[in-house]
DNA sequence: GCAATCCGATTAACATGTTAAATGGATTTC
DNA sequence: GAAATCCATTTAACATGTTAATCGGATTGC
């Protein structure tokens, strides 16, 4: 029943081929990848409804959300606050920047670089959004519960930590025989 | 520091929009949609260089690993088990097929419904790409602590199953005032 | 100073996420 | 038993994820 901790437990990396071969691999849908991406759905879901009810998507919504708090911002910046990757970024904020929700402006001393503020009329939308979005995530709070929420994410955070260190495999800069 | 707890410890989701006009809503980079995306993503950046080595997408990874632990299996079931949405299964299904990865059916009993399973290839594919993604994961739980891992994923399946009796605010199937 | 290189941002190309609509086959209903 | 409805799957349309390539503008090296 509990054969994935089996596995788990193994210290050395080494017998892993030979495992694999006779038992079959741990099942996927208790995968940690797995487990986050449900966990997430789970939330969002009941934040899409409100979102798109304003014409928004969720990445659209970070970068407004990042915009608001962070006031001018280099695009590179952004993506990192945002957590978006560039390209996405690029076409959301001409999409934005259509919508004379966002503005942008060169920076004088290196013209590859572009700043990006939020307008009057992006603060409007995102102060119309921000009740409901509050409520449910206080909802989400109240069932979950607040001290387990903060253990989560604390958990989350602790997860991200570890693996920042972690060399990927097959990477070029690592020096390994994969 | 903390004001995140300030606003989840509310009881009441009355006052929120009072609150929401003076205080700042709560820094979105710490909100838990966002601790989870990065958590997975910092999972999935190790996965992913393997993956694509062998010419698979995570999805498709997910929907053969089903595949292979499940046998013959509809569809719609599918779709579940790899948690994927129908649009996104039927384009994954339909180049898998072309890559004789897997194969499909029809039910003579009823015509509307396709048996999905997977190919020889498709077995020996995984077969190929499982050592490095279980040495993958089990260094990733030996950095994490594989107590902490189960701990976490515990947490995530709580909350997974907490939000699953939530109202989803604005949908139809809700009788409320939206 | 200019060729090579680096770097920020965008574009390209393809895969998936997301919602709505369509298609075609079963079920129900009267 | 034909019309209406339901249902499984696919298609459509648009937005984003992901990697590679491009394009201009800065830096470096010589």
């Amino acid at each position: 029943m509990r054969r994935t901790n089996e596995v788990l437990k193994m210290p050395s990396p080494k017998p892993v081929k030979a495992i694999t071969a006779s038992i079959p691999m741990r099942d996927f849908s208790r995968s940690l990848p797995m487990a986050l991406l449900r966990a997430r759905e789970a939330v969002m879901r009941h934040f899409r409804p409100s979102l798109r009810a304003h014409g928004l998507t969720e990445q659209q919504w970070r970068i407004l959300r990042a915009l608001s708090s962070h006031g001018e911002i280099e695009v590179t910046e952004l993506a990192a606050v945002a957590y978006l990757l560039g390209p996405s970024l690029s076409r959301i904020l001409r999409d934005l920047e259509a919508r004379r929700l966002i503005k942008r402006r060169l920076v004088k001393s290196d013209l590859r670089r572009n700043i990006v503020a939020i307008t009057a009329s992006g603060v409007k939308l995102i102060e119309a959004v921000a009740p409901s979005s509050e409520a449910i995530y206080a909802e989400i709070a109240r069932r979950f519960g607040a001290r387990k929420l903060a253990d989560l994410q604390a958990m989350l955070h602790l997860l991200e930590g570890s693996l920042l260190t972690m060399p990927i495999a097959g990477d070029p800069d690592d020096d390994l025989d994969v």
